[in-house]
DNA sequence: AGGAGTTTGTGAACGGGAGAACAAACCGAG
DNA sequence: CTCGGTTTGTTCTCCCGTTCACAAACTCCT
């Protein structure tokens, strides 16, 4: 959390302290430059980029200028070569193994989603306390017992969890995740977890975007009278 | 977007202008209270209602208190009354009929799941464009052609859509919804959707997820050598 | 070569949210 | 009734993120 220092920055490093907000766009940039660069285009303005990503210019911008200097003035941006740079300044040029724990409606559908894949996320190992699973294969990888964990993460050197499990599971199942040696975790179960220092958490929940729009959607037609 | 008189506000109405960060919090502080309600809890502080949503104290009341005053200094909270409060602020207590279009393998799992049913969220139609899919009945509904949206919309009073198609689908699946006269969408397909002004669109992107993950990763790692 | 037109990168103003800190309000004991 | 202990509601300050606006830099045409 301290600032560091900003003299004597060797050229070789990228630009540190991304704020959080752009890192967050970043992987949308990526994919509307994978759009541009699949549709033929060989260069961009930010005009154009903000527009597919779905955001201002001026944002589009100061969130480049976090990397570096990547464009051209008066010309724009090169398709191609922003695309690589973004991709590696998010760490997408490597592969990351993944594992995911509680095969079950959620769990199914995460192992078969092809996105993973194509952005350098491999699914490494599915896992589930039920027994009666342990026989299934999911898109090619069979599921095995939550007990493996520990030594498939090691083998692996997975770095990324996923959590689909209920909610009551899902504490123990980070914890356990955690301890062997985990450092990142996906979670789709309606809970609060708590880690330690150093791992991060991000939570998906699906109740939780119903009930906002629900809120905006109540304040339209309810609103409507004042 | 205009700021709205404060002065003779009708008692009648509860607080207007909850800022968007908090409306974002209320439906965590909604979970908590329910588990502390099962769990039989009767009244409870600020701190420790915020520490089970996994936030601030402070940041708890502040946000508790767009809604009113509904504690008592020196005793803290009604479980109950409040979890009842926050339900109606955010519309949990009317029942919201919800269409979910395209039933792939997420669309399954978002059929099958009964968190939605339990706050307010009832699944009144499946709908998918593949032909092949019609004959499925899941989770109780049965899978209707794509084009019955706007019937069902109109019959049900359907105002929020979920999109679970390809991505590149989904701005068409938007624009039907639309014209249908929904107007809160909740999007998993990985694409930017434009809609008319007084539309809400709220995406969940996985993706997006894992390569933030990734991010922080990469550097936990590789910067450690700074 | 020079100028007109275009687009990037960034300084600065602005708005909203987070957190600390404290006064006001409530309970219960004596 | 009064007083000490407790907890809320709110004010104030700081920080992050957004947006505007413009100088710098580049291309292309004449
Ligand atoms: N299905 C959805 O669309 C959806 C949507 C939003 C959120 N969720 C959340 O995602 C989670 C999973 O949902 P689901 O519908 O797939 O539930 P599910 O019951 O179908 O699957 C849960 C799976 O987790 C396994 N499991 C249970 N305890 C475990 C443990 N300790 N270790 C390992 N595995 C364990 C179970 O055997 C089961 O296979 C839930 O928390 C749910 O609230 C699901
Ligand atoms: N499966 C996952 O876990 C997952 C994760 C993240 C994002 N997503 C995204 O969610 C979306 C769906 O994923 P999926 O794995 O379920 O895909 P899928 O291919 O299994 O299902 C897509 C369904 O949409 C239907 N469909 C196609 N075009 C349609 C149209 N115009 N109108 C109505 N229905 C139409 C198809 O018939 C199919 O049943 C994709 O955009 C995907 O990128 C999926």
């Amino acid at each position: 959390m301290e600032t560091r220092a900003l003299t004597a920055r060797t050229s070789t490093e990228s630009t540190r302290d991304i704020p959080e907000a752009t890192v967050a766009r970043l992987p949308v940039y990526l994919r509307a430059l994978t759009t541009l660069c699949e549709a033929g285009t060989i260069t961009c303005s930010s005009e154009e980029l903000a527009s597919a990503a779905g955001v201002n210019s001026a944002k589009l911008r100061k969130d480049l200028s976090y990397l570096g200097s990547y464009g051209t003035r008066g010309v724009g941006y090169d398709v191609d070569y922003l695309r690589y740079q973004i991709a590696r300044e998010i760490g997408v040029t490597q592969d990351w193994p993944v594992v995911i724990v509680g095969i079950g409606n959620l769990g199914h559908a995460l192992a078969n989603y092809s996105g993973f894949r194509s952005r350098g996320f491999r699914v490494v190992a599915l896992l589930d306390a039920d027994p009666n699973r342990h026989e299934e294969v999911v898109a090619g990888v069979d599921v095995r017992p939550f007990d493996d964990l520990e030594q498939i993460v090691k083998e692996h050197g997975v770095a990324i969890g996923v959590i689909a499990t209920p909610a009551l599971a899902a504490q123990d199942v980070a914890n356990r995740m955690v301890a062997s040696g985990i450092s990142s975790i996906l979670n789709f179960a309606p809970a609060v977890l708590s880690v330690p220092e150093g791992v991060d958490v991000r939570k998906v929940d699906l109740s939780i975007e119903l009930q906002i729009l629900a809120y905006h959607e109540q304040r339209k037609t309810h609103g409507a009278t004042a």
